[in-house]
DNA sequence: GCGATCAGTT
DNA sequence: CACAACTGATCGC
């Protein structure tokens, strides 16, 4: 749950997923997501007043996270006040004070989170510093390293504080299997049981939140059953969700709630009431996303669990794991980082203890600050954090030398997708044990097997020792471009496998259990390291929404917009009132100016000029689905 | 009656 | 396995 304030030190004249108390008088408003405890205020009476008299008062987001919030006409009386920010895209915000008419500018990329539809993180850059605000994400590890904004030509950006998610930033969480272990874990632990019979059913027992809406698309995909949804109108303008869904009853997958969901299932009931087909009676297991975790060392991380006769739990985190965290962090490393949540048992000097040693003002108290003879300028890492007046005078090219972008233009790597599975191979699905059933990957078999959950999780292990050991590791994380490569910049490049876990080589360890006398299925999963195909390098989550959609432009005169061609060429584009697409040409020059401020110094002018320069991929496509599965 | 907050549940 | 939302009780306006 997130606990920021809503106030970035450096820029506190805007708000970020806080909308009450001294957020009551922003000048701008910012919502990374829409997860309820990222919205508070958001519809009080005070704010709706203060609109009503602060006209130049906006909220912007993502148009996937617009098109979320519009959908509940709780929040229609923002309709006109919602700017659409396109993702990677920079953008120039005037911050105006109603007031006395003081005005600030300020430039806004969004970067894709992969935390829900719609979340991004906000990278701002401007008079006082360029600062990263992640809201909630989960990005595997060396993903920081292929998002094209966070550099400046091939290197990271000169980045001030980053306000950080820190869910999980405590070492019991080391490690969680990776989106898309998760996701196949699922898949074959429903292909196990939906393909007995027609009667046979799946309830995934799913909180009221978004972020589930890949597992959904996949489960469609992969099986051509669509999901039973309670509601699906929010997606009524992202045909590649709402593709998926349905709220027709006869399906074999279902994800609807009800209030008193267990006294349900308990009578064999779905949520949505049916308990038969054709008078006969359906055979229902549930599954329950829940977030696992596994500790530094722990090799085997089964990401199904058997917790009943029909009841399953499936490894799902919308959110990273302590190393995906500090590699992100270790990667971006910022002069300073704030916690935006305290784990639970955890308290805010430990987590700060655990990620300081991250950033660069860390390196400066601790390290030498050996300095090699002869070396004109100085490095950042040495004395960047008091003064930063003069900082720019100096090329960082030194304090950086580990961190190299990964570049996004990278083919696919095909050979191990293997998108459908072979069917041929899964012969006998009355057949207790899908090892039969796995799918070929490369290496390794990835064999998936549930674990009984008699014993809760014994998996946790040492965690005292996990700090330490790490910390040698964390500028090591660039070298997995051996990766997939994708072509396309957007969601889709993170469904590529990403060999996000350490791995040692050990083996795995299959589990299988119970001989249990039902037609409960038998599934394993194990994720010895990386995991492998996925079903489909998949059905175009790219939510674009429809047309009608990402306009919103009423009233945008605050707003400029870079677009992505035209930065090349230093032009400004923005939209006026009527939705039309305004282009004032400047220069490079003019823009830098624009947006840098007195303190500018020839080095950072340099620095922001390789930004405009360097933020042409990505074409112009309306919206995406920021969840990055 | 509405909203904020808290505890409990899933 | 701890995410995020819902429910219900209580308090205040």
């Amino acid at each position: 749950m997130s606990a920021f304030e809503g106030q970035m030190a450096e820029y506190p004249t805007i708000s970020i997923d806080r909308f009450d108390r001294q957020n009551l008088t922003a000048r701008a408003y910012f919502l990374s997501h829409c997860h309820k405890d990222h919205m508070k205020g958001l519809r009080a009476p005070s704010l709706k007043r203060r609109l009503e008299c602060s006209l130049k008062v906006h909220l912007y987001c993502s148009p996937v996270t617009k098109e979320l919030l519009l959908t509940n006409s709780r929040y229609s009386f923002w309709e006109k006040r919602i700017i659409a920010l396109e993702i990677e895209t920079p953008t120039q915000i005037s911050l105006i004070d109603e007031a006395s008419g003081e005005k600030e500018e300020v430039v806004v990329t969004l970067l894709p989170a992969g935390h829900c539809p719609g979340s991004v993180m906000f990278l701002f850059q401007g008079n006082n510093g360029t600062v990263l605000y992640t809201g909630d994400f989960r990005l595997a590890k060396g993903e920081a390293a292929r998002m094209e904004f966070l550099h400046s030509g091939n290197r990271v950006k000169d980045i001030q504080s980053v306000y950080l998610d820190t869910t999980f930033c405590d070492p019991k969480y080391y490690q969680i299997p990776s989106r898309m272990e998760c996701l196949n874990g699922i898949l074959e632990l429903v292909r196990s049981w939906i393909t007995l019979s027609p009667y046979h059913i799946v309830w995934l027992n799913c909180k009221a939140a978004y972020g589930y809406e890949y597992l959904f698309t996949n489960l469609s995909e992969e099986f051509g059953t669509q999901v039973h949804v309670n509601k699906l109108d929010m997606f009524k303008n992202m045909p590649d969700i709402l593709y998926h869904l349905t709220t027709d009853r006869h399906t074999q997958i279902h994800a609807c709630r009800h209030p008193r969901v267990e006294e349900f299932f308990r009578g064999n009931r779905l949520p949505c009431g049916i308990t038969s087909k054709n008078g006969t009676p359906l055979h229902i297991i549930s599954i329950k996303p829940s977030t696992m975790w596994f500790g530094e060392r722990t090799r085997k991380t089964n990401v199904i669990m058997r917790t009943g006769e029909s009841s399953y739990r499936a490894c799902f985190s919308f959110h990273s794991s302590y190393s995906e965290i500090k590699d992100f962090l270790s990667y971006i490393r910022p002069v300073n980082v704030y916690p935006n949540v305290i784990p639970l048992g955890a308290t805010m000097d430990k987590v700060v203890e655990i990620l300081k040693p991250l950033c660069r003002s860390f390196s400066k108290n601790t390290e030498s600050k050996y300095k090699p003879l002869g070396m004109l300028k100085r490095t950042r890492t040495t004395y960047l954090e008091s003064e930063d007046e003069d900082e720019d005078l100096f090329d960082d090219l030194q304090s950086m030398p580990l961190r190299h972008k990964i570049p996004n233009k990278q083919t696919f790597q095909p050979p191990l997708l293997s998108p459908k599975p072979e069917p041929q191979e899964c012969p006998g699905q009355l057949k207790p044990n899908v090892a039969s059933c796995k799918r070929d990957s490369v290496e390794s078999s990835l064999l998936t097997n549930f674990v009984d959950c008699e014993e809760s999780n014994s998996e946790d292990e040492d965690q005292s020792e996990t700090v330490t050991s790490f910390r040698g590791n964390l500028n090591s994380l660039p070298l997995q471009q051996q990766e997939s490569d994708v072509d396309i910049p957007e969601w889709k490049i993170f469904f590529k496998n990403n060999a996000d876990i350490p791995d040692d080589g050990s083996e795995n360890v299959i589990s299988s259990t119970e001989a249990g006398t039902s037609q409960s299925p038998r599934l394993f999963s194990d994720s010895d390291g990386d995991s492998t195909h996925i079903s489909s390098q998949n059905s175009s989550q790219s939510t674009h929404i429809s047309e009608q959609e990402s306009q919103g432009w009423d009233s945008q005169s605050d707003t400029i917009l870079l677009s992505s061609q035209e930065r090349n060429c230093g032009d400004f584009t923005y939209f006026n009132k009527s939705g039309s697409r305004v282009r004032e040409l400047v220069t490079t020059c003019q823009l830098e100016q624009n947006i840098s401020g007195p303190k500018d110094t020839s080095s950072d002018l340099k620095d922001r000029a390789q930004d405009v320069h360097t933020a042409s991929i990505s074409g112009g496509a309306t919206t995406y689905f920021h969840c990055l599965p």
